[in-house]
RNA sequence: GCAGGGGUGGCCCAGCUUGGUCAAAGGCGCCAGGUUGAGGUCCUGGUCUCGUAGGAGUUCGUGAGUUCAAAUCUCACCCCCUGCACCA
């Protein structure tokens, strides 16, 4: 459809004030909202499936007669509005393509180098796209989360979590450029130039005491080997400083010097040169006893503190290291101790149990199960510390010292929390690989001492969380389950940031800004009060915490400067949309935005008004997996992905609204396809001319009438309950694949357009609204009163329900396929049709025969022919055919054993074969159909074909055309 | 490792909760026939193997089990994806 015609259905949707929801009381609700997106870019294709989702199904609840809430905002805070305008000042090559695209002037552009602008005017592009789909979000909604109204609700919603004890403070570990400020490591690198993937490595450092009282400070991530310990390892040539802190001097190496200092404090001494150190002997902590201090080229000064201390029995690169050394060196050490055993063989997987063969130490037999060739042979080396740490860790148990019999993970805790009593031990995080900020920098972790949290970890708080996940309704279902998961794990999270991004100052302490995920947990309460300040009803210094108590939560006096009244109904307004009927997101949101949008209400309201439900989607990807990459979209036609305008301009809003709906289940990820798009578009295609066709007024033959409309109620129950449980892959296969093929047999079978089509289509035209609302419109005018947008949605009942032409068309259906069975092999031989078909319709003693096997077989016996035969005594139509009944029951019992249950359902089936000839003849090629009774065909039925008759399967005689027409 | 998801016919993707009507929906691709100026659209049929009468055999990651009956339930194993934390 071209996008005129969109556009005229779009504007008259508008004129209708379809959008705007209105409360009328006693009258249904559906409140259901996208997790609004953040201003990164332009939106792309595969961004619609957000969208088209809860449009369909505001559209579905609409046409049921409820009044529909789908507000829209726009994410602003945090940094990608930063960045974009960033992006927007250096000109960057893909940025500016973009804007180009979009038609964007270039003197705007400057504009657009301040984030808040950049923000609005990309909310704005969204709003053009969202109206251009045909999205049906309420105008008066909109908002940016750096609107001033916004603020004040944010602000009355951390005074809330404030009083509610949902806040506190406390120290946490940031990762901040020494220049500018915080940052996120995240694979997005939004604000790094490289090493987005850097995990957070987190070492204990365990104190080594020299006789001059200096502490050298090793750094471990298994503080428990420490009783495993043979000496320390510097690297040949490393010069060491004196770390100060408290009251204590240690040696480290320099970078670990900077780290202790941004992590702990204190500040870096002289140097050091560690060959002053080697060959003299420190305590080992906690063990207690003297080792010698060691040079090592596997020491690497830029990891962990710049000593090691060496556990050669369980850490192969300490095992290869020591194998270099010469036997003079070697040989005082001893046997290197081992200190922990894992589980038998049988309980280890194959994987695990490859490391364990072989003698000697742990880290010796690992070393040869990977093949390691020294301590240069990185790879391997690296593969079998990572295993051997992996299976100690994890099915490993002390045996040294009191910690005997102790899990090894238990242990390490033990140890951490003994070199703490002992003083001297710190925890030092530092990243797995270097992280370079934006500017250039290197990117350090620092201990932030008053770092605002939300107290997620609170057991109440957590369990009345649970509370809500118990009863919410989830799409997929997996979900809720997996939520319960991930509330286990959930711990207190930083709320607050120092630095350059956007967002609202934190109210408790101007100095922080609200982090962006939480100032996004409880929007959806606040854009009901939006339609009252975008109609001017409110004004943003209106917006007080009092104001707010009051229309959230119903208590104290409300805000004196407002109106009662008005304050009233703004309450009665938020109780009606309350509670949120679906929260629908993409699955990025699983773990972090659908859990804390559930902690807050259930912090700040009480349990009726908890959200009802959430639905997840899953992304568009591209040809390479993972979400659309920048250079996949806009390239050439094909492959790439389109962008938003070209697609819009080449298949029109409603292919792009199935696409995304009937490509795949909405958890599902689906790579993008253009191929299914175009398809999608000849379906509707399609679907319109077959829509178009079923105007008339005639009559077709009543019992083809009556199944066609019967298949209607049962298709529209079927889509009804698709609907209701957010369905909508089924809801559209129903109706974009099935009701044409119902149609299509319709015809088929002899019907025409006429009054019962004209039904069908006109129901069906409500059908299609959801989905594709433009297609509704087009096909509905003249046929539908008014907008079909607004007409109520097809219920069953409008369709009558005739059992009976359901189970003669099944039964018809179920001879055509028999007869197509036989049909097949000679007409792939190049053999004409036969002539004739002669029909036999089982004599109903074998129906009786048949339904006391069944009983029998229900019952879980298995009859005899004798038990039949003598029960048939007592039946006189049964009696009469005494000789057959034995032959009959040996045939068709195992057979029973496979069919369902229940069995045929009772038909004329003389009657509905005599009433199908015709069709029969021009479906198949026949010259005529002839129809009898078993009992009466003797004379047709040269090759004795009539004993096959079983109810509901007649027995059938083909009569080649060369053969003589049988007598009779 | 832990948690969640998954492995279905040439491909994509349903089905699995509530075992039987499942040789398994739908789409794509492919084959044949009809329509057509046309290898395009549309319509009809076919598309695991065998079979000159509606039948039989072998299939839903692998192996075992429960059952009259398993793609569906149970157990074990193999493989793949995602997340494991502050990142929107």
């Amino acid at each position: 459809m071209e996008a005129e015609r969109a556009r005229h259905w779009q504007e008259a949707w508008a004129r209708a004030g379809l959008s705007t929801g209105q409360r009328i009381p006693g009258r249904g609700k559906f409140y259901a909202l996208n997790a609004y997106p953040g201003t990164s870019g332009f939106l792309h294709v595969g961004h619609l499936r957000g969208y088209v989702y809860p449009d369909a199904l505001h559209r579905y609840h609409r046409m049921l007669g409820e009044q529909v809430l789908f507000p829209f905002g726009i994410h602003a805070s945090g940094l990608p509005a930063v960045t974009y305008a960033q992006k927007v000042k250096d000109r960057e090559e893909q940025t500016v393509r973009q804007l180009s695209e979009e038609g964007v002037p270039k003197d705007e552009w400057s504009r657009l180098e301040d984030p808040e602008t950049a923000a609005r005017f990309l909310g704005e592009s969204y709003r053009r796209v969202l109206r251009s789909i045909g999205v049906l979000v309420d105008e008066a909604t909109y908002l940016t989360t750096v609107d001033e109204d916004y603020r004040a609700f944010i602000r009355w919603q951390f005074h809330a979590l404030q009083a509610a004890g949902g806040l506190v403070q406390g120290a946490y570990f940031a990762s901040v450029c020494p220049v500018c400020g915080p940052v996120a490591v995240d694979p997005s690198e939004t604000d790094l130039s490289s090493g987005g993937t850097a995990e957070v490595v987190r070492f204990t450092t365990v104190p080594y005491r020299l006789d001059d009282g200096r502490i050298l400070l090793t750094a471990t991530l298994r503080p428990e080997t420490v009783y495993g310990v043979t000496n320390l390892w510097v690297a040949p040539g490393e010069v060491l400083v004196v770390w100060h802190h408290g009251e204590h001097s240690y040696l480290v190496s320099r970078t670990a010097a900077a780290r202790l200092v941004e992590q702990h404090g204190g500040r870096v001494g002289h140097p050091v040169p560690a060959s002053e150190l080697v060959g003299r002997n420190v305590a080992v902590p906690l063990r207690g006893g003297l080792v010698p201090i060691l040079e090592s080229a596997l020491v690497d000064e830029k990891v962990g503190t710049g000593v090691v201390m060496s556990v050669p029995a369980h850490a192969p690169a300490d095992a290869a290291a020591l194998a270099e050394l010469p036997e003079a060196t070697r040989a005082p050490l001893g046997a290197p101790p081992v200190l922990l055993e894992v589980s038998p063989d049988a309980t280890l997987t194959a994987s695990e149990r490859e490391l364990t063969g072989g003698t000697g130490t742990p880290a010796e037999r690992a070393l040869r199960a990977m093949g390691v060739r020294g301590r240069t042979d990185a790879a391997a080396l690296t593969e079998a510390t990572e295993r051997l740490y992996r299976l100690e860790f994890v099915r490993g148990t002390m045996t040294v010292a009191d910690l005997r019999g102790v899990p090894v993970r238990e242990a390490r805790d033990r140890v951490v929390q003994r070199l703490t009593a002992e003083g001297s031990c710190f925890e030092l995080q530092e990243f797995s690989i270097p992280v370079l900020c934006r500017n250039g920098h290197e990117v350090v972790i620092r201990r932030v001492p008053d770092q605002w949290f939300l107290r997620y970890s609170d057991p109440a708080w957590k369990a009345s969380t649970r509370q809500i996940v118990d009863r919410l309704r989830t799409s997929p279902s997996e979900y809720g389950r997996e939520l319960q998961g991930i509330l286990d794990w959930f711990q207190d999270r930083p709320c607050t940031r120092r630095g350059r991004w956007l967002g609202t100052p934190f109210p408790l302490d101007p100095d922080w800004v609200i982090e962006p995920i939480a100032d996004s947990t409880f929007y959806m309460a606040y854009f009901v009060v939006r339609r009252f300040v975008a109609t001017g009803r409110l004004t943003t210094a209106q917006l007080t915490d009092a104001f707010f108590e009051f229309v959230f939560r119903g208590t104290g006096p409300g805000e004196p400067s407002v109106d009662r009244a008005l304050q009233e109904e703004v309450r009665t307004e938020f109780l009606y949309w309350y509670p949120l009927d679906y929260n629908i997101g993409g699955k990025e949101h699983k773990r972090v935005h659908f859990p804390v949008f559930l902690y807050t209400h259930a912090l700040l309201l009480p349990p009726e008004l908890a959200p009802r439900g959430i639905f997840v989607n899953g992304w568009i990807t591209g040809a390479t997996g993972g979400k659309l990459s920048k250079k996949e979209i806009g390239g050439k036609r094909g492959i790439q992905v389109p962008t938003m305008r070209d697609a819009l301009h080449r298949w029109g809003p409603d292919p792009l609204r199935l696409y995304h709906v009937v490509a795949a289940s909405p958890a599902q990820d689906v790579e993008w396809d253009s191929d299914v798009v175009d398809s999608a578009a000849e379906r509707l295609r399609d679907v319109e001319r077959l829509a178009q066709e079923t105007r008339g007024d005639g009559d077709g033959p009543p019992e083809l009438d009556a199944w066609l409309l019967t298949t209607m109620h049962r298709t529209v129950a079927a889509v009804r309950s698709a609907y209701d449980a957010t369905d909508l892959r089924s809801a559209a296969e129903l109706t974009y694949v099935t009701i044409p093929s119902i149609l299509r047999r319709y015809y088929a079978r002899g019907g025409a357009p006429g009054r019962a089509t004209d039904r069908v289509g006109r129901a069906w035209v409500r059908l299609l609204s959801p989905i594709t609302p433009h297609l509704a419109e087009e096909v509905g005018a003249g046929r539908v009163e008014g907008l079909v947008a607004a007409a109520p949605f097809p219920a069953a009942d409008e369709f009558p329900l005739v059992e009976a032409a359901e189970v003669r068309e099944a039964y018809l259906d179920r001879v055509e396929e028999d007869l197509r069975a036989v049909l097949r092999p000679a007409a792939e031989r190049g053999e004409r049709p036969p002539a004739e078909v002669v029909f036999f319709v089982a004599e109903p003693w074998k129906a009786e025969v048949e339904r006391w096997l069944r009983e029998g077989l229900a019952r879980g016996e298995t009859p005899t022919v004798r038990e039949v035969v003598d029960r048939g005594a007592a039946h006189p139509e049964v009696a009469a055919h005494r000789t057959e009944v034995a032959k009959y029951v040996q045939r068709v019992l195992p057979l029973l054993r496979s069919e369902p249950p229940e069995g045929p359902k009772a038909l004329d089936e003389l009657a509905a074969l005599r009433a199908a000839d015709a069709y029969l003849v021009r479906r198949l090629g026949f010259q005529s159909v002839r129809v009898l009774r078993e009992s009466e065909a003797e004379s047709m039925d040269p090759r004795n074909r009539r004993e096959r008759a079983r109810p509901g399967r007649p027995a059938f005689y083909f009569v080649r055309p060369d053969e003589a027409p049988a007598g009779g």
